[in-house]
Formats: structure tokens, sequence, C-alpha cells
DNA sequence: TGTATTAGCCTGTATATACAACTAATGTAA
DNA sequence: TTACATTAGTTGTATATACAGGCTAATACA
């Protein structure tokens, strides 16, 4: 596979996530010292420290001065943060996903919708409004516009196999997105969609992706207030480390 | 400030960190050399070496070999860095800031609060509660309870002039922030604190921020659902790294 | 002029060495 | 027994040194 002579460091670290991961090495499990890294592979300490320390700063190893290096023990579950649609995040959390589409159409879009998506009110837009439920309850209700000439075939999917999302993403990456985010008191009509109580509070995300500088979709997406939450992480990938009391 | 020394490599990072947070260093610029800052500050190229391998890891620069080292283009980061303070933003939208402290002291956390902010019940913690106001209209609660022996002085600070989040970037910069954003219907009192009409929603931002992979500060941030959006931009978001060809 | 070489940066890796700080276990003296 | 000191093993940091390999620009040469 690789031709390049993986540099000693890299080689002790996969040998010892190999041994965890295949058992040799259990949670909370000592894993061997420095020194005796030293005298096994006959790497010179500076070597091993580098490699156990990586390892300690990527979440798998707990080290302690004094004490010695131990398995940790949490799960190593990585990249749980490239979720792309909210069916993948539902069936993530063990639940169920179905969906129900109201509309799905090729329109006119109106002056105010056209100076949001940046065109001309001559050229043409979808529209698809659906409802996603998690374990048969709404949980979201999409609302949104999709630009014709990046997804041609927008039109023709069928959104009960394939959300929105997930089409538009497999069509090409989108590089950029803002939203906003607000709470407010939702309309009779989605309050009814999303089987909320009279007055409840909804969060509103307004969502507005671009590939390669050009705005392609435009979204309201209305969540019940008590169902859903929005978490964001920001700066180094962050896996909690335990204080040591 | 910190009694214990940080150790040098620590140091040379946050003082890079340091420079891109406050706009000395910018978007794809280039930072000082390895052996640039071996003479500048005095330490060993190895030192120097660590401290910008670290920041590569942690997505702060993008190195290359032959060519450099250069501050990273990731809006995530400047995301995290422009959260400062709501001060600033009020200000930047041409308003007036002022403010009311209702409260700041030193207190004991209760069992659900010591295990939110990841340490035992015996060791006291700071909390504050303001109203934050935008041309004397309310615009922000904060509830917000902070680690003691991160900001010793903490309780004797005037939040009249400083808000706290500006006062705990000023100690140090804030690496890693999670937060939580959810819509709720607001307590009577919180919804008089916020001079909010009965019913009407709230925009409640739970966030953690930690420091050198500790939790230093946990608050609870409430905004009227009609007066207050939150805005967040994302760019392509590559934690890995390119192959260099 | 055009091309090849070289010099001089840069990062990446590896080693040897040293000292500090922490912890647990052991030894020693009161 | 108890309290204190010692010791060995661990991680954490810092330095000096060395060489490899990527890249750029100046230089030498045909």
């Amino acid at each position: 596979m690789q031709d390049k002579q993986l540099p000693r460091y890299q080689q002790l670290k996969e040998l010892i996530i190999n041994k965890i991961s295949n058992g040799d090495l259990k949670p909370l499990e000592r894993v061997p010292s420095e020194n005796q890294l030293v005298k096994m592979t006959g790497v010179s300490r500076m070597t091993a420290n580098r490699a156990l320390r990586e390892l300690n700063n990527e979440g798998y190893l707990d080290r302690k001065a004094g004490i010695g290096s131990f398995v940790s023990d949490f799960k190593v579950n990585s990249h749980l943060f490239e979720i792309k649609s909210i069916a993948d995040e539902i069936i993530s959390r063990g639940s169920a996903y179905s969906s129900e589409i109201l509309e799905q159409s090729l329109i006119q879009p109106s002056n105010d919708l056209s100076r949001k998506m940046q065109i001309n009110t001559t050229s043409q837009i979808f529209h698809i409004q659906m409802v996603h439920f998690e374990d048969s309850i709404p949980i979201q209700f999409e609302d949104r516009y999709v630009k014709r000439d990046f997804a041609p075939d927008f039109i023709k999917q069928d959104f009960s196999e394939i959300t929105p999302s997930a089409y538009l993403s497999s069509i090409s990456p989108l590089n950029e997105a803002e939203q906003v985010v607000s709470a407010i008191t939702p309309s009779l009509s989605i309050s009814e969609l999303l089987q909320m109580k009279k007055d409840k509070p909804c969060l509103l995300i307004t969502r507005k992706t671009w590939v390669r500088k050009v705005l392609v979709t435009y979204g309201k997406f209305y969540h019940p207030g008590d169902r859903y939450e929005l978490l964001g992480n920001y700066g180094p990938i962050m896996r909690k480390k335990l204080s040591n009391k």
C-alpha cells in the first residue's frame, strides 16, 4: 500500500491502536511505558514519547505522570460530526425515520423570493415542503427552494427515499453555508403539521448554501422547541478528558 | 493569573493564537518559521517545532515542508473568536450598550452543577446574572458560572465596564466551545427581566467553553425570540489535511 | 539565452541527554 | 506504630544535534 516508509512514531501509534482494536489491550489496561517501548522496539525515548503523547491527545490513552499510560475508557467514536441530513441524524440516534411530502413543484418565484435567491423573476425554481418524523413524531418541517440549473432533476426525485439535503450533497459538495437561528411562535398551520400545542415555541433555522460562490438553495426548517436542539462545536475537535479529580 | 508557569511550547502556541485572534496575523498570512522563533524567543528548534506542529494538528495553521507555516483559512475558528462579547456586537450595530448586574457571587455548586462543570462539590465557583440592553431594550439575560481557579479575580470585576465574556477572553484565549441552541417558553421571572410578552418564545443558548481541555465556564443565555437571531457562517469543514500535491 | 546545478531556506523525523514533577512503595528513625 | 525520608519508575518538558526531503531562487555553465 504505502511504498513510503511510515515514520517510526506513526508505526508505534498504529501498533498500539491495533492492539486496542483487536482486544489485546482493553480499556483501563496498562500500556507499555516509554522506557519499555524503547527496550522493545529500539526507538529513542522521545519517539516513544511522541507516539504516546499523540495517542493521548487523540483520546486513545490516558496518561499520568508518575503512574503510567492506560487505554481510555470511553469509546473512541470518531467522526460523529459529519451529519449530512436529518434522516442520518435520526437514524444515528437509533430512531425510526419517516417523512411525508406535502409539495414538490416548479414555481415562479415572487419578487421577495427572487431577491433572496439572487435570481431574476423569470427563472423558475423548485419548491418542496415536507415533514420529517422521528419514531412517527414530527421533528422538522422543511420548506425549501432550490435553484433549477443546479439540480435539474430535483423534481423527479423521490424524497421519501433520499432527503433533499442528501440529494443536493450528492450532486456537488456544498462549500459554504449561512444559517440564522431564531425562536418564533409558529403559524397555526405549521403548529398543526408539527403536532405542537398552542403557543409552544418553535426553533426556526433559515439556511442558505452556496456552491462555488453561487447560491443554490434557500430553506426554512421549523423544529418543535421541546423536541429539538441545535448543537455546535467550535475550535479543535473536542474529546472530553476526565479531570483528574 | 496562572500561578503555575506554562511550558514554553504552550506559551508559544498562545502567543500565536493571540496574534491570530486579535488580527495581527490574518488567514493565509505567514507565521514565523521554526528558526525565526528560535532567534526571536530563544527556545530550541524542537520546542518551536512542537508549538507549530500542534497548532497545525489543531487546525490553526497549515504547514508545508519547504514552504512555511501559514494561518488557516477556517472560518469555524474565527467564528469562535468573534463570539467574544455581546457588547461589541451591539456597539457594532451602532446601538447603545448598557447592562444591569443582578448577582455576582461565590457559591457552592449543587450536585447537578458540579457534574456539568466537571468539578467536585467542595470547590466553589463564581456565579453571575446580568441583563444586557441594546438602546435600553433588554436583549440578553446571562446566567453564567465560572471556575474559580481560572479567574480568581472574577468576583472583583466591574462587569458594567467589561462583559464577563470579554474579561474571560482577556485572561486566556478560549480555544474550544460547545453550544446548544433551543427554543423555549421562558419562566415568568426571565420573561419579566427581558420585558417580554406572555407566551412569547425565547432563544436559549447553553454554552460551555474550554481552555486547554479544561472547562472554564458554563452559561445560559436567554434572548427574546423577536429581538435576537443567531447567525452562523460555515466554510468548508476540513479537519484533515489535504495531500501536498 | 536557456538549462542545469547549487545554495539556502523550510518542515519532518530521529536520537541522545538532561532535569523536573509526580506517585507508590520502601526504608528509617522517633 | 507513626511520621518522615528515600528511592525507583513514570510522564513532562527542554535542549542540542543530525539528516532527509521539499521548494525556491540565485548561480554556474553550455
